[in-house]
DNA sequence: CTGAAAGCGCTTACAG
DNA sequence: CTGAAAGCGCTTACAG
């Protein structure tokens, strides 16, 4: 038994041509199908367990109904979420995503994009991270000759070729900072990853902008960390603790060092929310399992808005590039949960000198 | 211009057949092609950018280098990770993801067999999860009836027709309980998922298995919980809270579970690991961030397995179905941390009464 | 050592 | 209302 029927097939036991099997079964209206050979051809195909060809249905085409995705191999599910937005995204539009990880020219292994263009992707989401490799923007160039309608995720620096997709990080992380001083905190800190992404910068960048609106001088004085990586993290956040005056508030880059901050301070016996506030970013189960308040970034909407551009994209490539700055939100947890009464009064009795 | 070169271009510009062309790309040795002309066919191609239409490629070998990965749409890091290992693999044999998320039926949306089969994918690995609808095991069925070879992980309720590649959740488990008894521990207590998905039932037995062989009568009044949901893990969290006596170790499903745990305990004001000691499943992110004791199933090798098998299984398909239990391994950490010596001496003292 | 021709499974003008 | 034929970009016997 052959592994499965083709159109030819289909014909044959409809007893007709393969240009109607055609026809019907991709619905064209050019040539009306007399109601009685259509059901025979859709008998036929069901019958024979027909499954239409995709790779030849693609050559002829000239549309795959491949989405090329490339991202970060990091068990972040910040990613897992974005995925499923871009394939909810595809899915609707008819198509699928071939799945790609980065591994540059050195270490031996075709690169993704090598794969994306051999199997001829309609369009590409490029999702961002930091890497020294200087590979990723050779590839995206090449994307960019080779006229492959490409989105990149989470990241904004070549936004004058491609259109980009990113968080409003700077804003959100004002936004949150500015809570917690409203909520009365006179002692901030951020637990930052420098500028090892564009991510962490702009973070840092919210976090300044906050405390500077606020007139608090000097405020790089208040701000550790240069790396997302957990080490570095645990570090910079054993520093933080010894700042003086010891912060009661913590702004963290993202929730991995949020959660290092949380185990620097209880191995001094401090305790979140009682003895200090903290903000993560990223709301990612790690957040939902320490109970923390941290910004979502709704990868799924993300993932659907950049899937939705790259089909517009598609349709018409001459679109001028666009930037998207997507709305982030605060989910508040028990972390930033100390009533916001209890340290007004406090405060008040402390700034009675004043 | 054209958007892609193709071999009749490189040909030309060769001054050769596409046939030549064809043998100089595919390294044939069965025609012997002189040097120059060779060279002349790659520097034609690297002039032209040509890069190989796989899905032309695909159709006419009867492979397409496309491996059809269905995965839970849930954002766990095992995912992630299992994805790695499971695209390492696949670039090592030439071969490229294409994912799908299952969608039923009902949903409206084509489901994700559909596309599997269109694109003629050369195998599919089918990442199981627990699910109400029946179609998951008609997908299967499809499957294996168009001979499609297949890899399920996570599930070995079908061993009997496909290649299954599960954890050895029950060893694991028991090993990880034994430990616990084994530090002195008396009252233990397991945060279990129930009989949801066979991890959990298997996670569960392990539990049983481990406490019956060190004496303890009634085992089952000792475990609480049904689910993986935080929700309802929270509330089996309270309960276990209120066994007399308080257990002083506690075996949870997963990473979740052990943090909804860790949440309840400390509302009463409890604390890990002085109070009691704590083991979650999965060594997720979660468990980095709560410093907690869990088992690593180490997803990214069971990927790479698994793919393995179905690369083999590519090549020769009368391979009788074998299942894989891959072994697991306790990550310890502070959860777990309180020296053993403290406990057997306290427990000496308490036990002196015997 | 190299090429002309047929074919993979599909779609699409075109003709009837 | 339907079909024969050419074509998408590739590979593979086969012939020279």
């Amino acid at each position: 038994m052959k592994k499965h029927a083709n159109s030819i097939d289909v014909a044959r036991r409809a007893g007709v041509s393969q240009t109607t099997v055609s026809f019907v079964l991709n619905n064209r209206r050019d040539h009306a199908i007399s109601p009685e050979t259509r059901q025979r051809v859709l008998d036929a195909a069901k019958e024979l367990r027909y499954r239409s060809n995709r790779l030849s249905h693609g050559i002829f085409r000239g549309r795959t109904g491949l989405i090329g995705v490339i991202i970060p191999p990091r068990p972040d599910d910040y990613y897992l979420k974005l995925l499923v937005g871009v394939s909810d995204e595809c899915v609707r539009n008819g198509s699928r995503i071939l799945l790609t990880y980065p591994s540059g020219s050195d270490s031996g292994t075709p690169d993704p994009l090598q794969a994306l263009i051999e199997f001829r992707v309609d369009g590409v989401v490029y999702i961002w991270e930091e890497d020294e490799s200087s590979d990723r923007v050779a590839w995206l160039q090449e994307l960019v000759e080779k006229e492959v309608p490409c989105v990149i995720v989470d990241d904004r620096s070549h936004a004058d070729i491609v259109d980009c997709f990113v968080s409003d990080d700077i804003a959100e992380s004002r936004a949150a900072v500015t809570g917690l001083l409203k909520a009365c905190h006179r002692d901030l800190a951020h637990l930052s990853a420098g500028n090892s992404v564009s991510t962490a910068a702009d973070r840092r960048q919210g976090y300044i902008d906050a405390m500077v609106a606020a007139g608090v001088e000097d405020v790089t004085a208040t701000i550790r960390g240069q790396s997302y990586l957990p080490d570095q993290g645990a570090r910079a956040a054993q520093e933080i603790l010894k700042m003086i005056p010891r912060p009661t508030a913590i702004f963290a880059a993202n929730d991995i060092l949020a959660a290092e901050m949380l185990k620097a301070a209880q191995r001094v016996g401090l305790n979140c929310p009682e003895d200090f506030a903290l903000i993560g970013y990223g709301n990612t189960s790690i957040a939902k399992a320490l109970d923390l308040t941290s910004v979502d970034q709704n990868p799924e909407e993300i993932g659907r808005q950049a899937v939705k551009r790259l089909i517009e994209r598609m349709a018409d490539r001459s679109l001028p590039p666009i930037t998207r700055t997507m709305k982030s939100r605060l989910i508040e947890r028990n972390s930033t949960a100390k009533s916001q009464a209890d340290r007004a009064s406090t405060e008040l009795e402390t700034t009675d000198a004043n």
